[in-house]
Formats: C-alpha cells, structure tokens, sequence
RNA sequence: GGAGAGGUGGCCGAGUGGUCGAAGGCGCACGCCUGGAAAGCGUGUAUCCGUCACAAGCGGAUCAAGGGUUCGAAUCCCUUUCUCUCCGCCA
C-alpha cells in the first residue's frame, strides 16, 4: 500500500499520478486525509490517557508499600475513570484504523513517471521487438492441432479428470516441459539467483502480503476447510518470505528464483483467447523475485528484463517488450514491463512474462524493511516476474518451429529434452 | 486424530501480580589496551505509533495472538494459534 506520508505531504502529486491509471482518487485522498488526522488525535488523546494512568498506578503502588492503602482508594476511582475513558478512546482509535485501512487499501500505487496514459493493453507501448516475426505458412497448424497430431498434450482427457484449462502433457510434451523448467532455473542460477521450492498453498496473511487480497479475491482457488489458497504465482509465498522481516543492508539485493505451478480460476474468461495453452487453470512457471535498495530498483528491473530476454533469445522465439499503459498496469506495480512471443499460427502476440517493480508498495504492506548502514530502517523495494511462463513458449515454440521433420527444438534446449525434434 | 509440555529481545535463558522493555550469558558494534590480533576491560545493542525537523528529548504500545480479572499483568483466567514429546495414521 502507499505510504500515509506520501498522501499527507503531496497528495496533489499522488491525485495526478494516479489519473494516469484513469482514476480520480481525489475524493479517496481527501478522506484519508481526514481519517489520518482523526486517527492522529485519537492516539494522542488515548496515550495522554494512559501516561496519567499508568502514573496513578504506580503512586497507588508507593502507596500501598508504605501500607498507606486507605489513601489510595480515592485515586484508584480516579483511575477506574481514567480506565473508562481510554477504552472508550480505543474503541473510537479502532473503528479509525479500521476505516482508514479499508480506504488505503484501495489506492494502488502509483504509476512511474515513463508509465504511458491509456486504457486497455492496446495502448501499451511497445520498446523493443527482437526476431524474426514469421508469416505462417499457408496450412500452418494451431498448437492444439500440432498438440494433437503428435499425440503431447490431451486437452480432452484433462477436461474429463478436472475440467477445462487443464492440460494433460503426455511423452515428449511432458518431457519438454521438463526441459523447460531445468532450463529456466538454471539460467537463473547463473543470474545469481537462489533457487527456491515453496508451498503451493498460502494463508490469507500471505495472500494479503503480496496483494491478492482482498484485490483479486476471486482469482485464487480457495480450501475452506482449511483457509488456504492455492497460489496463482510463486511470487505469492516468495516474496512471503520476507514478510515482517528487517534484512541488513549487505544482504541486498535478495535474489530469488522458484518453479512452481500456478492456478487461477480465471473467472469469466471464454473465447478463442482461451484455447489450447492460451490460457490455463494449471500451469507451470519458474519465477524470478528481487528484493533490492530504493535507489538500485529500476537498474534490477533492467537487469531482470535483459535476463528474460536472454532466455528468449535463446529459445530463438521472436519477441517484443512493451511498457505497460496505466490502464493496464497491475494494482500494486509502479512500472511493468511484459514480454510477448510471437505465434506464428495464431498470429499474435502472447504475454509469455510480466515484470514489475513495486517500488515499496507490497514491503509497506509485508513490512519488509532493511536497516541502513546509520542503523535506520527503510521499507526495501520488491520486484518480480516471469521467467518464463511455459504454456505460451510451448504454444510458440509448436506453432513456430513446425517443419518438415516435426517441430524443431532450439539448440539451448535440445541439451536438455535430449531430442530435437518433435515427431 | 488422542495425551502431555511449552511459546520471553538476533540467539540462549531468568523472571508467578507492582518501579520489567524485561536479570544473566552469547552474538554484534564502538572504545580502551596491542606493533597487529586474541584475551581482558568499558560502553552500547528491539520494533511500531504520537509529538517533532523521518534529530534529541518526552509520551504510548509490544514478553505467540485476541479477550478478561486488577488501581497495576510477561506473571492470574478464557479463547485461538504455533512448536515440541509420546501414541495413532501415513507418502
């Protein structure tokens, strides 16, 4: 969430960034203002309250020792009173902090500077565009009908064990994602990254921590029994890690990475968008995490982007790298970048990774802090992203590399499938 | 799932109603000492909120979490939660 003091010194500057997401948050600002303030002089009513109690009680006290007892009484009903008036301070502080709680969460942050204005990802602006982007061939196959053909992914049987959105992989479809998974961790190894196995299930704290709730409440898969929720990124239980945490100032950057699968209930998703690999309950994703000092976190996400797009240059995948528009920009990212393959056979673009830096909007809400070498703490900045998500590289790597022979696997990643080619 | 024990500062560990944010130790930081180091000695060493200059100082809160008893609770009571031990079950 924002910092309190941001809306207390600038709050015209947090209304105006924060149109750049086509949100008029000035009727939002000018409430927490009024909720800081009241929050403000309740505390200081309640601790002044308390300072005069807590002083009645310790002269009570003397009192007492010095077997005084009969002279204490009257002050004690002084205290009882003083007792009364700070629980009904309290209650009044609460309902404040509760208010204001329910109202900060619903700022998110703001935009960076180099956000472009628009609404839809159609107005995202596109950076770099690497590859070749090729024309499919005239009766080039879909990936489902390439999945189909090599006999890789059952899409049918998964529908009949579960239901739609998740994919059976079958023999040189599941050894592929396998190779794809050892490919990505260890590209991140060599990044310097550590590499991680989390829960697949989180609790609400966590789910809370990185955002999820009560933003995207709908999105994650939820177990009432237990009140878990399957994660829908890795990101979830991995920035989780450092929730409530003070790092030292030479522990940064943290660098994380982790394979896990993901779920999303994509609620009221339908369409072509949604076919094949497009768009899944269950998939898989090897994640990268940075947990970096204020002034080096846009060098990360520069260094996180390049990262990506090694990986893609290596899968020899035409891409492109877009900035994201404030319209399109996620609730708690300053600046996000995505990366999209291009499918041949679709002929579009497929976000295949999604890489933000959150400023200290989720450390502020997580409360992850380093101290600085003046022994003072700060809230640290977090960024994360995909490197990569798999079902749309196997969906562009299927529907771009169809040949004569099958499909052809890149040559960094024929050391790990062991084959290369599809047949 | 059943029975029992327990959750105190970065760690270990005292503390069963009063001046305890908390003894002692370890660790860490700084200083003295030293040619340098070790040892030794000394000092310091949590977080959040408010006031304020995001200083000092002052005030408040925090001994798993929440509630209660009391003038006063780390200490008593209740609830929740987590950990450990034994039993059961089990990849």
């Amino acid at each position: 969430m924002i910092d309190i003091q941001q809306i207390r010194d600038h709050s015209d500057e947090v209304i105006k960034r924060l149109r750049v997401r086509n949100m008029d948050a000035a009727e939002l600002v000018n409430s927490l203002k009024i909720l800081d303030e009241t929050k403000r002089q309740l505390q200081k009513k309640l601790d002044d309250t308390l300072a005069e109690a807590n002083a009645l009680a310790k002269q009570i006290g003397v009192l007492f020792k010095a077997g005084k007892g009969a002279d204490a009484e009257s002050l004690k009903e002084k205290s009882a009173m003083l007792k009364k008036l700070a629980k009904e301070l309290q209650e009044q502080l609460d309902d404040t902090n509760k208010n204001f709680q329910e109202f900060i969460v619903r700022l998110p942050n703001l935009p960076h500077p180099s956000v472009p204005a628009g609404k839809s990802d159609a107005d995202n602006e596109v950076v770099q565009e690497a590859g070749k982007v090729k024309k499919a061939d005239e009766g080039a196959l879909s990936h489902w009908d390439l999945a189909k053909k090599y006999d890789i992914i059952d899409f049918e049987r998964g529908t009949k064990i579960t239901g739609a959105g998740f994919p059976v992989y079958k023999g040189l479809g599941a050894r592929i994602q396998r190779a794809l998974i050892t490919f990505f961790l260890d590209e991140a190894l060599i990044a310097g990254y550590t590499e991680y196995q989390p829960p697949l299930l989180v609790n609400e704290d966590s789910a809370f921590g990185t955002g999820q709730l009560p933003d995207k409440d709908g999105q994650m898969y939820h177990v009432p029994s237990d009140n878990l929720y399957l994660i829908p990124t890795s990101e979830v239980p991995i920035t989780n890690l450092f929730r409530d945490t003070i790092l030292q100032e030479d522990e940064l950057p943290v660098k994380c990475t982790a394979y896990s699968v993901c779920f999303r209930r994509e609620a009221g998703s339908y369409g072509k968008d949604v076919r094949g690999l497009n768009r899944l309950h269950q998939f898989d994703k090897v994640e990268i995490v940075q947990v970096t000092k204020p002034e080096l976190s846009y060098k990360a996400l520069d260094e996180m982007v390049a990262h990506v797009s090694v990986l893609l240059k290596k899968l020899e995948l035409p891409y492109r790298i877009t900035r994201l528009c404030g319209g399109d920009l996620g609730f708690a990212a300053a600046l996000t970048y995505d990366m999209e393959v291009w499918s041949a056979a679709q002929g579009r673009w497929l976000e295949v990774s999604s890489i933000s830096n959150f400023e200290a909007y989720q450390s502020n809400r997580l409360r992850l802090r380093y101290k600085t070498s003046e022994g003072k703490n700060r809230l640290a900045h977090t960024l994360n992203g995909s490197a990569l998500a798999l079902p749309r590289i196997l969906a562009a790597l299927l529907e771009n590399n169809q040949c004569e022979e099958g499909i052809y696997i890149p040559k960094a990643l024929q050391a790990y499938t062991g084959f290369r080619y599809i047949q």
